[in-house]
DNA sequence: AGCACGCCGACT
DNA sequence: GTCGGCGTGCTC
């Protein structure tokens, strides 16, 4: 009888492929193992073994695998059972968790390289000029691949260049795959073992009188070894010596030193030396603490709600000491953003060795040896801190899982699939370890606070900042009063200058805050009324005044700022709106001798770009710092007395049912930058619309309030918590067939759940790289099965796949949509 | 997703 | 005429 693996492969198709395998292949073969599979014509794929059986395919033959590339699997059981519940929840294919949940230095895929057949005999003259040109780099080069032919032809197409020479049996074909992980191999050297002796050295250092450098060497590496006993690295040697690689080189070959390679570990640890073990708790975090694991008792999520630095992260960590010391793993999720050194740096002179981080910042490599450390549930990966994509680390032995700024949207993943929400993600991950979720936030979702109310995760709350340090002091700044009045100076009202003023006098730091970056949002002529467009967004170009460029935030188009209108030449053109270099700008006038610095997306695109505005922050050399969201998150330096909110209006009125839940978050985050120390801090928030309520509850920090009020209109008007969405976005560059495909789609979903379907409907930007968007919008009630109502949408669609009409129409399903 | 195959406009 | 564009279908 035949054997057979069933494997994922990490492409966007339904369903497993199956394979032929041997007898020791299958006695070999376990789940998690990797198999490089050859896939379609030319391509080979790792997959990950899923089953091995005897049942063969019915309708086709299953081809053979290409190799194994594990000795022990690499993905555990629990991981494949997340994988389907990710792929099944959020309506994806498997494969597409797969690819998102595996480094993609473990992920190989084949190159087609081509050699030359050296036993035909070429006539030269009768080559093409294009076969010529590969025949020719042939000669210098043994193997070539596909991309260097594009170049040394210069053409596109070039499948007929070889196929030519493929047919003459001049080239031969081969695919490749190769382990893209390579370990960091470091040179060692030491004395040979025929000089252990004491009057071997001597007689050692005698020979080499006439050697000067080479006995210098050799006295370095004996002072070296002696200090610590071991074999002494090769860059060691050379600095302590003096001496260049090449004579450690002909030492080496005279065989007085002998060289070797050791592995080493790319992810070290290189922490502070300070001792902050011993930080023990105020009474209130001791309280909380002890509530944590009363609360873990009863259910397995916990809400740990705790105001801008109250000093959750020091409860986060007696926690998790309790965890490790129990053996177990714990993973730490944050947003990428809040991912800073500061707390890093922090959690490792907690818990030193046993941290590692996880995040797209790190190189593959490194991405991978964390994850082997966690496989094999290594010492130094006890705590593996990581923004949403460190959930899929291959556990074993997961304690607990802290969800931290548990609020934010970023933890939604929204392109490409699977578009998962690592929080809710998390608690399944959690559950099938049989292990606890700590969700922590100073301004808790709205859903999750109310699964709190609701007795469905436990709750507990931490009112008093650190030291007792108080809030800060909110005020708001009527600004549409201030302009009527002419007391207004560019965006910034009096009241703000005068307590700018006032900070820069007592050398204290100020953040400003404002949600939008570039100059101006818009360009508009003063005679015509026209605004220079993006030709392939429906959106203005925004100004960018340091580029002096007219920029789309969409997909990047940009051109040179205009002088004169482009639509009827006129000179009169104005700015609409302003972003965070205008502020930079008119700060820069109003304050000449303070040190002013943007943080936004343009200013952090450098590798280290963000670290450094940081680090001249923290260092005091920047007395304002004006920024966009980037400034809300972990900035926490005692220094900053004074937060200004420079418009909060173009955040409220933001056409989304979450806008004042998020409003709320993020200025009560804003806020928290404010007065970490003794001193009280002060927030000025401007806006046109000093009554509205959610300002107003933002200013008394009436979470509370703001949480019952919206979790009242979420109720009336049928959103999460209590209505569940999917979102589809149909997507064509063709307008009409957006509009006919989305019609389409939303009359049979209509059919089923009748007024539960909103749309289709334009998004406020309908067209993004000239590609139409329409959104239909579906409000499950709380009584639908939710595994009914996804079977629906799936025949739906299948049944639309099949239309001719709509098949390049782009289809795509965000569940849980933010 | 990638990639081959096939059909159609614009140019060495 | 070929080159290179994109639409369509398939992958064990």
């Amino acid at each position: 009888m035949p054997y057979f693996v069933d494997v994922i492969v990490p492409i966007p198709v339904e369903r497993f492929f199956t394979y032929t395998i041997t007898k020791v292949e299958a006695d070999f073969i376990k789940q998690g193992m990797r198999i490089a599979v050859p896939f379609g014509k030319s391509k080979i794929y790792t997959a990950i073994a899923y089953k091995v059986h005897q049942n063969p395919p019915l309708h086709y033959e299953a081809k053979e695998i290409h190799q194994i590339l594990d000795d022990e699997p690499i993905v555990n059981e629990v991981q494949l059972q997340l994988w389907q519940w990710i792929a099944s929840y959020y309506m994806c294919a498997i494969g597409e968790v797969y690819r998102a949940a595996v480094p993609s230095a473990l992920l190989l895929e084949s190159e087609t390289t081509i050699c030359l057949n050296r036993e035909v005999e070429v006539d030269e003259h009768v080559l093409k000029d294009d076969d010529f040109l590969v025949y020719e780099a042939l000669q210098y080069q043994s193997v070539l691949t596909i991309q260097d032919i594009i170049s040394i032809t210069d053409k596109k197409t070039i499948l007929p260049i070889i196929k030519r020479l493929l047919g003459q049996g001049i080239i031969t074909l081969k695919e490749e795959i190769q382990e893209q992980y390579k370990p960091k191999l470091v040179r060692f050297v030491k004395l040979h073992s025929q000089y252990t002796t004491e009057e071997a050295l001597h007689e050692l250092l005698g020979s080499l009188s006439r050697a000067p450098k080479q006995r210098e060497v050799v006295l370095a590496l004996f002072t070296l070894s002696a200090a610590t006993k071991k074999s002494v690295k090769v860059s060691e040697l050379t600095a302590k010596s003096g001496a260049s690689s090449a004579v450690v080189k002909s030492l080496v070959s005279k065989n007085i030193l002998e060289e070797f390679h050791l592995q080493q570990d790319r992810v070290i640890y290189k922490g502070g030396t300070e001792d902050l073990k011993s930080s023990t708790l105020n009474s209130y975090q001791e309280t909380a603490l002890s509530e944590i694991k009363e609360s873990f008792n009863k259910h397995m999520v916990t809400l740990l709600h705790g105001v801008t630095s109250s000093g959750k992260t020091e409860v986060y960590v007696k926690l998790i000491e309790e965890v490790i010391a129990s053996g177990k793993q714990v993973l730490y999720l944050l947003p990428e953003i809040a991912l800073t050194t500061q707390l890093i740096y922090r959690l490792q002179s907690y818990f030193g060795e046993q941290v590692s981080v996880f995040h797209s910042k790190y190189s593959v490599n490194e991405r991978v040896e964390v994850w082997n450390n966690v496989l094999n549930d290594k010492p130094k990966a006890k705590i593996v801190i990581g923004a949403r994509s460190a959930m899929f680390l291959p556990f074993n032995n997961l304690g607990l899982v802290v969800v931290d700024e548990e609020h934010e949207v970023t933890f939604k993943q929204y392109d490409p699939a699977p578009r998962y929400q690592a929080r809710d993600a998390a608690i399944v991950l959690a559950s099938l370890h049989k292990s606890k979720v700590l969700l922590g936030s100073a301004t808790p979702s709205l859903e999750t606070y109310y699964n709190a109310t609701q007795q469905k995760f436990g709750y507990v709350s931490l009112t008093r900042r650190f030291g007792d340090v108080l809030m800060p002091d909110m005020e708001l700044v009527d600004i549409k009063e201030a302009h009527r009045k002419r007391r207004m100076k560019g965006h910034f009202s009096e009241r703000l200058i005068k307590e700018i003023e006032a900070t820069l006098e007592e050398k204290e730091q100020i953040i400003l805050f404002q949600n939008r970056r570039g100059y101006a949002p818009i360009l508009e002529c003063n005679t015509c009324g026209y605004s220079p467009q993006c030709p392939n967004c429906d959106v203005s170009l925004t100004y960018h005044q340091y580029k002096n460029q007219l920029r789309c935030h969409y997909c990047g188009y940009h051109m040179a700022m205009q002088l004169k209108c482009l639509s009827c030449g006129s000179s009169e053109l104005d700015t609409k709106g302003f972003g965070t270099e205008q502020i930079e700008e008119e700060l820069k006038e109003l304050f000449p001798k303070a040190a002013v610095a943007r943080m936004d997306l343009d200013a952090t695109r450098g590798k280290h770009a963000y670290e450094k505005i940081i680090t001249a922050f923290e260092q005091q050399e920047i007395d304002i710092l004006v920024g966009t969201q980037m400034v809300a998150k972990g900035l926490d330096f005692r220094n900053i007395t004074l937060v200004g909110v420079m418009n909060a209006d173009n955040l409220i009125n933001f056409p989304d049912f979450r806008s004042h839940e998020r409003s709320f978050q993020l200025l009560q985050q804003v806020s928290g930058r404010a007065g970490r120390t003794q001193k009280r801090g002060k927030v000025l928030i401007q806006t046109y619309n000093p009554y509205h309520q959610i300002l107003q509850q933002v200013t008394v920090n009436d979470y509370e309030g703001m949480s019952k009020e919206q979790l009242n209109e979420r109720y009336t008007f049928k959103y999460p918590p209590f209505y569940k969405l999917i979102k589809i976005t149909f997507k064509d560059k063709d307008y009409n067939k957006v509009n006919k495909a989305s019609d389409w789609f939303a009359t049979s979903l209509k059919n089923s759940f009748k007024q539960h379907v909103l749309g289709p409907e334009f998004p406020p930007v309908s067209r993004i790289r000239n590609q139409y968007l329409k959104h239909v919008l579906l409000k499950i009630p709380p009584q639908y099965s939710l595994q009914k109502t996804k079977g629906v949408i799936g025949k739906i669609q299948t049944s639309f796949e099949a239309i001719a009409e709509f098949k390049s129409v782009r289809v795509i399903l965000n569940i849980d949509p933010y």
